[in-house]
RNA sequence: GGCGCAGUAGCCAAGUGGUAAGGCGUGGGUCUGCAACACCCUGAUGCACCGGUUCAAAUCCGGUCUGCGCCUCCA
């Protein structure tokens, strides 16, 4: 299995650090709002990259945080007048809503950066200590040129930034030794949360909240520190200081980045207006067209969304829930029981595209080439399924389909429901027309049905019927 | 200014040296009372443009154009 990996620049050969285990570090959200669909690609994507791993056999111990002190969160506070812990809160109760819509599951650990604070204040207090780090006027900065190596990740070198930065030096942070020096610590103003800490009370930089939780529930070395490709710089280029210059032990093996999310080709952003939450998107679709959406592009590539390509998705993804229900509403009316030979060879030859799949996986995980395969699984299975299939080969049929549908993340059975009494009476009725080829009446209570959402397919086995 | 990414059919999108996956859409056909589903057929002599290397280039090299990102909080 092979890792574009950002600090080389190239693809890799996974190796974990321990066998059969991977520690796995993603940076999550910070929590004032509703997360947007931008939001989303990466809890996508590394969910799929955690889900790939255990079909793998792996153990994965997947940590993701929340940000929840933050300038944001303090300005959303105070307009609503209610405490930072409140908003940060509310927060993260619909981030985890939104989550479990898109099918992304929950961390082994989702750790808060304001329950991390005393392991923080260690990790600044050992800097200090090792001379990364030094305190002015109850603020404690980085000695970014101490790290000899900072600008690896990012592949910078520090005379760029320091031009690029020179124009934006006017900010009264003269009190840094440097402007490159980032802080781990700030003082407490007036409204703001605060902890106590040997430098006075104040809060943490948002840099150091990753290195300690990282540490803590993964240990000093992890095997797979991921996140939006923003972070590259500076936000991951400051842990991988913090962490390195504290520990000593080179902080994560691959650093993984997914590129971004566009709307008309441009960055969502507030000023330009053109953000979507995925709470709003969650209203027109089922958040599993936006994962398959997703999906079907490479990771590191950028991505563009409108409500025209949503369409498309779906209708994709229907495709592939129409053959798993077609292939559920055959065992329903099988036959015979055990698989004949034919279907034992029919069965064999369709693993091919379980093998594609995993290829394009292995490859960087290759999504949109993954998703190629189960299209051609579908269409496999759609030719050569039937009737007259056994009930065991029909069933295995649509265990495979079910299993690479499930590694993206993407469920593709739907919810057992029931129908009214009623509804089933229309669609007794309805047969009963058609028998008699009263095709007037049984068209209009099909009519009927569509309006209450219900859509009826007429099959050699009989009515299946959908939700629109 | 520095660093970097991208440009493949109507749309989306894989493909990093061996002769262009997949999906959506369009049009035609088979099946079906009709519809839907499904299946078959339908698409780029060409991968932004110009040169070069090679037996062979969407893929490598050089240049041009266009779009975008990071360098500042940001997934």
């Amino acid at each position: 299995m092979k890792i574009y990996n950002t600090l080389t620049k190239r693809k890799e050969d996974f190796i974990p650090l321990e066998k059969g285990k991977v520690k796995m570090y993603v940076c999550g959200p910070t929590v004032y709002n509703f997360i947007h669909i931008g939001n989303a690609r990466p809890m996508i994507v590394f969910d799929t990259v955690r889900r790939y791993l255990e079909y793998k056999g792996y153990d994965v111990n997947y940590v993701s945080n929340f940000t929840d002190v933050d300038d944001k969160i303090i300005k959303k506070a105070n307009e609503e007048g209610v405490s930072a812990q409140e908003i940060s809160e509310r927060y993260i109760a619909e981030c985890k809503k939104d989550m479990e819509m898109m099918n992304v599951k929950p961390a082994t650990t989702h750790p808060k950066a304001t329950q991390e604070i005393p392991g923080m204040i260690d990790m600044i207090q050992s800097l200090i200590d090792k001379g990364y780090a030094y305190e002015v006027n109850g603020t404690v900065y980085f000695r970014t040129r101490k790290f000899a190596p900072y600008g690896k990740l990012s592949h910078k070198n520090l005379d760029d930034l320091r031009s690029g930065n020179r124009s934006l030096l006017v900010s009264g942070e003269d009190e840094k030794e440097d402007p490159l020096d980032f802080v781990l610590w700030k003082p407490k103003k007036e409204g703001e949360p605060a902890w106590p800490s040997p430098w006075g009370e104040g809060r943490p930089g948002w840099h150091i909240e990753c290195s300690e939780m990282s540490k803590k529930y993964l240990g000093e070395q992890i095997d797979i520190h991921a996140g939006g490709e923003d972070l590259i710089f500076p936000h991951h280029e400051n842990e991988i200081a913090q962490s390195e210059a504290c520990n000593g032990k080179e902080f994560a093996k691959y650093w993984m980045h997914n590129a971004f999310l566009n709307i008309d080709n441009r960055k969502m952003s507030k000023s330009l207006g053109n953000f979507f939450t995925v709470r709003e998107i969650s209203e027109k679709y089922d958040l599993q067209v936006l994962r398959f959406f997703m999906l079907n592009a490479h990771y590191r590539s950028p991505l563009n969304f409108s409500a025209e390509l949503m369409q498309s998705s779906k209708s994709a993804l229907d495709r592939i829930v129409t053959a798993a229900d077609n292939l559920k509403h055959l065992i329903e009316g099988a036959k015979a029981e055990g698989m004949s030979e034919s279907e034992l060879a029919h069965y064999e030859a369709s693993e091919e595209y379980v093998k594609k799949f995993e290829e394009a996986m292995d490859d960087d995980f290759n999504t949109a080439d993954a998703i190629s395969a189960i299209f051609e699984l579908v269409k496999y299975l759609n030719t050569h399924t039937g009737a007259e299939n056994s009930r065991e080969y029909l069933e295995k049929c649509l265990e495979r389909l079910k299993t690479l549908c499930d590694i993206l993340g993407l469920v593709i059975e739907k919810k057992e429901e029931l129908l009214d009494a009623d509804v089933e009476a229309l669609i007794a009725e309805r047969q009963q027309a058609r028998k008699e080829k009263n095709f007037a009446r049984a068209d209009e209570i099909r009519a009927e049905l569509l309006k209450k959402g219900i859509v009826l397919e007429d099959t050699r086995e009989g009515v299946k019927w959908k939700r629109a």
